[in-house]
DNA sequence: AACTCGTGGCG
DNA sequence: TCGCCAAGAGT
């Protein structure tokens, strides 16, 4: 099954014709590639945050999340120089909160160890944190003419589908194999272009379901697509299944503040009778974000009732704040969310507190080591909420539905 | 090595 | 509505 090179060595080839390839990816390339913000001017660090902002996530939500990080942050000193709390708000709502605290540690290492100075080879990017053997490749090639492969879930599909007539093939191949593969194939003038030719393709063309093979520049090297059996390469990795949680959020409002609480900090609530406890544990959550508090997540049925004044009135006493009955809660209605594969229902509950007494902000920030933030009503300047605003901490876009969703209902 | 981590779009 | 998917990395 292997081709061989003209010295005779054993070559992951796979029979393909490589010449005739890389001239028909890359022509293809050259007259259809995307123009993207992070490829009009080609840099390192550029490359760097466009590469991590860019895993797990499209290129559509990414784009103004780039512009705006780019210019808050316009070189590895400044990403250094900042907290970690205000890379995490230019973050917000973008997702894997993790990739934005390990770039900013990145940084510190790129300023402490190096003066400043980012990796010049793939090798050394591989060992700064948040970078892996995929980031490391895609930055070495594109930003620095290095020639390495960059392997992600588009180039694996596209290789696969090159070189396997089918699933069975395509699942005897080991990611060694699949390396060797990539290594070989990535042309030696213009190895970004080629890798990202490859993720072009993957991303328009050769796409996971409902590939495009008749639009596809390089169908005549595709053993999958001439066999026209593309969409079964590679075969479907099984998944966990969905999680129905339920939770409750409190929006405290004092005047135009609300109280906000680390994504971290211990739940507070009590359960509501016949609901069962699937988590109570959050410190890898949204770590670093701020949110209103909310219980635990539970299993329950249609039937459970959530009484305001049961599930948040020990936690209110607790805070000293004077008994509240039922009528001082807010229903403000069920938010959907969606994290990982948890499925969370929301039911929002909002409580407004007296400013000038007992319960002003202040007092809520000292008492809870929270931290408070202005609302801005819908409508008023189009301003998201707290978005912008130098005291807003990082909000995860859960916290901004369960915030919007309150404040709505108030008015 | 399986599991975790967010969010939005699409068929 | 729902499952699948998207320029992965760390544990």
């Amino acid at each position: 099954m292997s081709g061989s090179d003209p010295k005779g060595r054993v070559s992951p080839a796979k029979g393909l014709d490589v010449p005739a390839l890389r001239r028909d990816l890359l022509d293809w390339f050259d007259r259809s590639g995307r123009d993207l913000p992070w490829r009009r001017r080609r840099t390192p660090y550029r490359t760097w945050i466009s590469e991590i902002m860019l895993q797990q996530t499209t290129v559509a939500a990414v784009q103004p999340y780039f512009q705006a990080f780019l210019e808050r942050f316009p070189d590895p000193a400044a990403l250094a120089a900042a907290s970690e709390d205000e890379v995490l708000a230019l973050w917000s709502g973008l997702g894997y909160y993790r990739r934005a605290r390990l770039l900013h540690q990145a940084a510190g290492v790129v300023v402490r160890e190096r003066g400043g100075a980012l990796p010049d080879s793939a090798e050394e990017w591989a060992s700064l944190p948040g970078i892996g053997d995929y980031a490391a490749g895609a930055i070495a090639s594109m930003a620095l003419g290095e020639r390495v492969p960059a392997v992600d879930a588009n180039a694996r599909r596209v290789l696969l589908r090159w070189v396997c007539a089918g699933p069975l093939e395509a699942d005897g191949i080991s990611p060694r194999e699949l390396r060797a593969l990539a290594e070989e194939l990535v042309d030696e003038g213009r190895p970004g272009d080629w890798n990202e030719a490859i993720m072009d393709l993957g991303a328009t063309v050769c796409a996971a379901r409902i590939p495009r093979c008749r639009e596809c520049p390089v169908l005549g090297h595709c053993r999958a697509g001439l066999g026209g059996r593309a969409e079964q390469v590679p075969a479907a990795m099984p998944r966990p299944g969905t999680v129905r949680i339920m939770l409750a959020a409190l929006v405290i409002r004092a005047g135009d503040a609300v109280l906000l609480v680390p994504s971290g900090a211990p739940r507070v609530g009590l359960a509501p009778r016949g609901a069962e406890v699937f988590r109570s544990d959050f410190s890898s959550l949204n770590r670093g974000c701020w949110g209103p508090p909310t219980t635990d997540w539970f299993r329950e049925d249609e039937t459970v009732a959530w009484d305001p004044a049961q599930v948040w009135g020990p936690y209110l006493a607790s805070l000293g704040l004077p008994s509240l009955t039922a009528g001082s809660f807010l229903a403000a209605g069920t938010v959907t969310h969606t994290i990982t594969r948890h499925r969370l229902g929301i039911r929002v509950f909002a409580l407004d507190l007296p400013t000038g007494g007992g319960g002003d902000p202040e007092f809520i920030k000292k008492d809870l080591t929270g931290a408070i933030f202005p609302v801005y009503p819908e409508g008023r300047g189009q301003r998201a909420i707290g978005q912008g605003d130098p005291v807003t901490p990082p909000l995860s876009r859960m916290a901004t539905k369960i915030l919007a969703c309150g404040i709505k209902a108030g008015g």
